[in-house]
DNA sequence: GGAGCCATGTAACCCGTTACATGATTAC
DNA sequence: GTAATCATGTAACGGGTTACATGGCTCC
């Protein structure tokens, strides 16, 4: 029950349309918790009907505009949800369970997917880096939006990560 | 469309009944793909009914154990999926979307959570340890199950990383 | 008046989760 | 005979994914 939350935060940073709500999912949230515009429509009506969400704007059907705001019974149910205990789920990556297969099945012709993910993986960090670069340069003392930081941070050591893995792993091939 | 190539692998290296493989779920393969039993019969079902296993076994109705093994065709199956293409996920983590949530809620009563997640994550690094040290002695020398080894490095080089990254996170609070 | 974009939505499908149901076998 | 365990299933629900549909506006 992860995504009305993600949508409650984000209306709590900043109001906004559902399409908006879509693009700025593609940009910041969306690089720890992805969404559709489909899913991201079909929630905003549920946490409406629910009384979480105030929509304003004329607009009734199809095409017309309408900005959402954060109720406070919005709020405290997200307070509530930050609060509560929750287990860590178990890693679920493909990528792990095709070298598996691989073992089996005495596959060898994975190097090339192996690059092609070092490479993606790249990609990210460098993205990732120049954000903080940007946002959150070292002269700033860091108080008020520390934790922004210590988010950005664990998406940059995780690509770390997968950068040093997918090297040694292409190392003995 | 990872569970039944996750089946498909498991069959592959053992045949087994639907509850055997709900049981090695649980511990190897369940490392980095979980499943339930539920979903394992349903997906059996499925793969009996497109060839790609073979139920053997008295068994028809409810209570009568059946083994299943790998068709031909399922093989091929598999062994296509593993040469596809396929992008990395991103991120997708409960934990980041409420320390996000807290910075917007001023919430500051997270430290407990952080401390409980690093504990269980110092324990699963344990696990893993224990596993490389079991089945992959320094002395043997590697060839034949070096996938094996990689994919369980995978395991023990992420859950380092989250307790690095959770010491961090609780450092500054 | 058509192209392109902003914006909101519907429909169908699969996967994961939870709760529950039922049959067979063994131990006491 | 009944409790526990092995074993296979059904039903219902919610989230994520993909494809498609529709309405309004602007620019040329």
């Amino acid at each position: 029950m992860s995504l009305p939350h993600a949508i409650l935060t984000a209306l709590l940073e900043k109001p906004s349309s559902g399409l908006e709500l879509t693009r700025r999912f593609d940009r910041s949230i969306g690089f720890f918790w992805s969404a559709t515009h489909q899913q991201i429509y079909r929630e905003l009506g549920r946490l409406e009907r629910e009384g979480l969400v105030r929509a304003s704007g004329p607009g009734v059907g199809r095409g017309q505009r309408k900005e959402y705001e954060v109720l406070p019974a919005g709020r405290a149910q997200l307070r509530e949800w930050v609060g509560q205990a929750q287990d860590p789920k178990p890693i679920r990556d493909p990528l792990l369970l095709r070298l598996r297969a691989a073992a089996v099945l005495g596959v060898d012709g994975l190097e090339e997917e192996l690059a092609r993910h070092r490479e993606l993986h790249r990609a990210q960090l460098a993205e990732y880096l120049e954000i903080e670069a940007r946002d959150f340069p070292p002269e700033r003392a860091e108080t008020e939006n520390r934790l922004q930081h210590v988010v950005l941070q664990a998406g940059i050591q995780l690509e770390s990560f997968w950068l040093a893995w997918l090297d040694q792993a292409l190392e003995g091939t």
